[in-house]
DNA sequence: GTGGTATTTGAAAGCGCTTTGGCTGCCCTG
DNA sequence: CAGGGCAGCCAAAGCGCTTTCAAATACCAC
């Protein structure tokens, strides 16, 4: 069924049932209540490809998805930020194109292949590097955007939504400080990521407040899997002087974590503790009672409802004042962590 | 740019260019290299909605993400399945539309709405339940779909591609029974999910075949998170009669049966032995020494790109015979299991 | 009754592409 | 040299919608 022939049935023109249709107001109440019940009745929605044609809009948006290099890997929490976009796209009549470009092509023609051939409406950068040259390049083809997370070194003003991973990190070692903690290990994400680079600002500035000097051998900076944690934190523990708490930027790296903590006969929140940063994962989340792990927490899930929020409304009006929300953490207190040991 | 105008910058109508472009024979050589070149110099690639209007195809594949109704879920073996189903669309050209639904939204509408707009060319159907409502629409409206996975109940030969569950279960059975296990433990996942229901099968089939009857207490069914891994674990090891070995239906499950395991003081691989099924996670893969959990694993990554092919072939030529692949789970032997304790 | 203003409706153009059906030369054959 | 075949190109229709512009009808005050 398309609109001629609906149109047809009801003894109307297209005009005047695409009108009733889209809510314009020169339509009698009681035609746009006929056509409205005709559409209804043949199941009618009208054809998206033409649509776009017709109005020079896809209704869809571009998440291009970068596989890391390294590993190959698929950031664990991508299936959650999407969840959280695809409903408020949903709630928007807007449709998700994901493209998943390996490391070897240049997500660069991605995005221009995207503007020339009309496909998406808005994209949204994961993933943001220092000084992210997709900034640029999508201010320069005009397509609208949000990055999720910040890019540090692009120096014009652009639209983000973002955890406020310095304070979280400075709070997350803080936090360890105030338990009497010293030696504290940083396992991070790759530093060329935005977000890696801020945390660690966050743990530095929190040691350096209290008069600690960052110690680059306790240290490091990868792909966040389970093995490189396990790697990590063994390595770290294996030091004649080792650390007795640390600070991990993924709950699946702090898996690993822990795995070595136990792996040397010890235990996780009376010998050596752990703090971690927490995307709220749906599959990992905890049960209701104490949470395991001691936790920055920030619903990754949320951020996913956001970042579509903003883009929409930017999509929707470009003149707006440029959007830039950050989004706090929250501390949450586990079993992981515990005084320092004497 | 579009076609209009370069064919007028190459004095050729829109009809030739459109011919070059398309490689259809009735183009000399010579025009044909002056098009590509142009279209290169000026970063052409046609507009895909009016491309889509005038073919009748989208060239655009649709995944439909159910989240889970009891826990709001996403698999967490969604990402790595899309990057690969990703990176064979990208290989053949198309687009992958995504549609996160909640629970109470009709994921029927979802369907018949991508049916009516003409927005995809064929669908993913994940998650398959028994005798799955999905397939019997997608028939209806002909829209051509793969599952993966499979759908105990559908009578009709349908395309899928899944995973030999019931044969990897009998297997990771068998393989604790040779080892002396007799009371085994079974976590797994949801048995509404046909894979569930496949895997309790398997692993039925092998304990029955060795004249031990099934222990409904040692059997335990739901989303496959971390924390749910832990509760069933720790309840059945606090039984009287405790389980020696479980099997788990899910590696990030395994990660809080293991949690269960070592709270109460016991070791795994020694006092208790676990085998899970892993999905060849990238974020939680092996770092080439011996993996820690002994299990039958699977790619999803491969099987995403196994089923975007499948797919794309059936889109390509309805009439071919109906493909049903099944992909073999391998035995990998780790650390977490052992001979069953005296 | 008339001119003016709303209120509803419709015809047709246009979005950017593909494809049908022709048209024009040119070469070849008999 | 007439006629057929073919390679190479083009004009125009059509895909299904939106939207501009115009027209028709109804309503109102004077």
């Amino acid at each position: 069924m398309n609109l001629k022939e609906l149109s047809q049935e009801l003894g109307l023109s297209q005009t005047t049932v695409s009108r009733a249709l889209n809510g314009y107001p020169e339509v009698s109440e009681l035609t746009r209540a006929r056509v409205l019940a005709a559409a209804r009745a043949h199941n009618y929605s009208p054809n998206t490809r033409a649509q776009g044609l017709a109005t020079g809009r896809s209704m869809s948006i571009g998440h291009v998805i970068p596989t890391s290099a390294s590993h190959d890997m698929v950031n664990p929490i991508f299936g959650d930020f999407i969840a959280g976009a695809g409903e408020t796209y949903a709630e928007h009549g807007y449709e998700m194109l994901l493209s998943v470009v390996s490391p070897s092509r240049s997500e660069d023609s991605v995005y221009r292949s995207f503007r020339a051939r009309g496909i998406v409406d808005g994209i949204v950068v994961h993933g943001p590097r220092m000084s992210d040259p997709r900034l640029p390049l999508l201010e320069e083809l005009g397509l609208p955007y949000v990055v999720h997370g910040r890019a540090t070194g692009h120096t014009a003003p652009y639209p983000y939504v973002d955890v406020n991973n310095r304070r979280a990190f400075h709070r997350a070692t803080s936090f360890l400080l105030d338990l009497g903690h010293r030696r504290i290990g940083l396992i991070n994400g790759v530093e060329a990521l935005d977000f890696a680079h801020r945390r660690r600002q966050g743990y530095e500035a929190a040691l350096i407040e209290r008069g600690i000097a960052p110690d680059p051998a306790l240290m490091t900076s990868d792909d966040m899997t389970e093995p490189y944690g396990h790697g990590a934190a063994a390595a770290m523990l294996a030091r004649p002087d080792p650390p007795t708490a640390f600070v991990v930027s993924s709950i699946i790296s702090a898996l690993g974590v822990r795995r070595a903590i136990e792996s040397r006969g010890l235990v996780m929140g009376r010998d050596v503790s752990v703090i971690t940063h927490d995307d709220a994962l749906s599959y990992l989340k905890g049960d209701g009672a104490v949470p395991v792990f001691t936790a920055v927490r920030s619903s990754v899930r949320m951020a996913g409802q956001r970042v579509a929020q903003v883009l929409i409304d930017r999509i929707v009006d470009p003149s707006a004042p440029v959007v830039q929300e950050l989004l706090e953490a929250e501390l949450t207190v586990g079993l992981s962590t515990g005084p320092a040991p004497q």
